[in-house]
RNA sequence: GGAGAGAUGUCCGAGCGGUUUAUGGAGCUGGUCUUGAAAACCAGUGACCCGAAAGGGCCGGGGGUUCGAAUCCCUCUCUCUCCGCCA
């Protein structure tokens, strides 16, 4: 969330800036400035009848001692505690109401992020790869893994649901390669590998930013107060929450495998066929925690890992950066990596790496201090995914398609499937 | 799932309704002594939050009782021990 501070200075500024994400909040803004006022106020009045409070408590013990009568005083006592426990319950609905309202208001785009309505205005930065040109009619991967019997989705639809996938055979063992073949790529760049739960409580969601606006997004788990992780970004990210880290420990750096799980609402009808839509995929996510001024430099960073294993896989894809439009909530500046898909006839999404500057840390209460004496500063948070392995796998069968009907495998996998071909 | 015990500041650990503005150690910082270090001794240091400050809040989270709560009550979360079950 925005620094309430941050809203006081110049709201004009701050709702200007927000309104290039094509929504206005000058309400929200206004709302949270009237309600921080309140809230100042109570604090100032409440305060003051507490010192009074503990001022004269202090002095009973010796009162009774030299037995006065102290009934006049307690009756006293009696309206001043009664009056503090209204202000109190007044300071927390206020209190309550403000928090929501700032969980609510979206993060400022950065000074680099471009204006626009939505993707179609996200400019290109680079491009690596040229997409292949086939001498052949090539298949959609959806076809491909019904005809190598490796993809599916029908017996997934009967024993699930629609949107979810059995893979099969070498199909199986190319999901499970990929995911090894990353992990072993990141760690190799000092990420360090982790194991995340795949539920997360409340506090974790609204901590990364899925609550409390998103909650049709995700699954939740009935009967208990847990939710489907999206990504990973979410449990590795909480790991930090309301700590207070060593500078020294920073930059911290993270690779986690992990199933997420989306609800996709309001998605209904865009890609229904094949691994690029999914209720349940296969991420391998990024995550770095670091300080305010390294923030910039690590998201250049941590997107050249994340393309680092696009190219050793051959996969041609290019890079934008969304436009205020296009930009997700919590972010303040994203990069997206987009690969060639054949079937599409265009650059597919592939991974999304973005910095929220401080906004999930002031969420999370995530800070760090310099040193000893120093006041905590809120770190900032980033992520992207490195990558998707549905869609890396969906891009693997398309791109590396023969006329025969066969895969080969990629280079870089096949030390991990054990065969330079699926057929 | 059943039974019990816990959660206090960086760590260990007292405290069981009002001189606790949280005993006491350890640690950390500075000093004395020493060629230097260790030890010893002396002094300082107690998280964190709001606030310009005064001040207020904070003893796992939330709520309650009371003039007053770390201390009593309710509730939640987590940890430990034993039993059961299980991968």
């Amino acid at each position: 969330m925005l620094d309430i501070k941050v809203l006081a200075a110049d709201p004009e500024k701050v709702k200007a800036r927000l309104a290039a994400r094509q929504k206005d909040y000058s309400a929200e803004v206004d709302r949270a400035l009237a309600l921080d006022t309140k809230r100042r106020d109570i604090i100032y009045k409440a305060e003051t009848l507490k010192a009074e409070q503990n001022t004269v408590s202090k002095s009973i013990p010796e009162l009774k001692k030299s037995g006065q009568d102290t009934s006049a005083l307690f009756s006293r006592m009696k309206d001043l505690s009664d009056t503090v426990k209204q202000l109190d319950a007044e300071l927390k609905e206020i209190a309550d109401e403000l928090n929501l309202l700032l969980l609510s208001i979206p993060n400022i785009p950065y000074d680099l992020v471009p204006a626009g309505r939505d993707s179609e205005d996200n400019p290109v930065l680079r491009s690596w790869g040229e997409p292949r040109a086939f001498d052949f009619q090539p298949l959609a991967h959806w076809d491909i893994g019904e005809n190598l019997k490796i993809l599916d989705p029908g017996t997934a639809a009967k024993v699930t649901g629609a949107r979810f996938h059995f893979y099969k055979g070498l199909g199986a063992r190319l999901e499970r390669a990929v995911i090894n073949f990353y992990l072993d790529s990141h760690t190799k760049n000092d990420y360090t590998e982790i194991f995340p739960p795949y539920m997360v409580n409340r506090a974790s969601m609204t901590g990364t930013g899925q609550l409390p606006k998103f909650e049709e997004d995700a699954f939740k788990v009935a009967d208990t107060n847990y939710f489907l992780i999206p990504t990973a970004e979410v449990p590795v990210t909480n790991m930090y929450r309301d700590d207070i880290l060593d500078a020294g420990q920073l930059p911290l750096k993270y690779c986690a495998y992990s199933a997420c799980f989306r609800a996709e609402a309001g998605s209904a009808g865009r890609d229904t066929r094949g691994l690029i839509r999914q209720h349940q995929f296969n991420k391998v996510e990024l995550v770095k925690f670091c300080e305010p001024e390294q923030s910039y430099a690590e998201l250049e960073s941590l997107t050249r890992d994340a393309e680092a294993v696009l190219q050793k896989l051959g996969l041609a894809y290019r890079v934008v950066r969304l436009c205020t439009g296009d930009l997700g909530f919590c972010s303040a500046m994203t990069y997206d990596i987009e690969v060639w898909m054949p079937s599409y006839g265009r650059y597919v999404e592939i991974s999304s790496c973005s910095n929220f500057e401080d906004y999930q840390a002031r969420r999370a209460s995530i800070r760090f201090r310099s040193d000893k004496g120093d006041k905590p500063r809120f770190v900032h948070t980033l992520n992207g995914s490195g990558v998707a392995v549905g869609r890396t796998v969906a891009c693997i069968l398309e791109n590396y398609q023969q006329a025969d009907g066969s895969i080969a495998v990629p280079e870089a996998l096949r030390a991990y499937m054990g065969t330079d071909v699926i057929r």
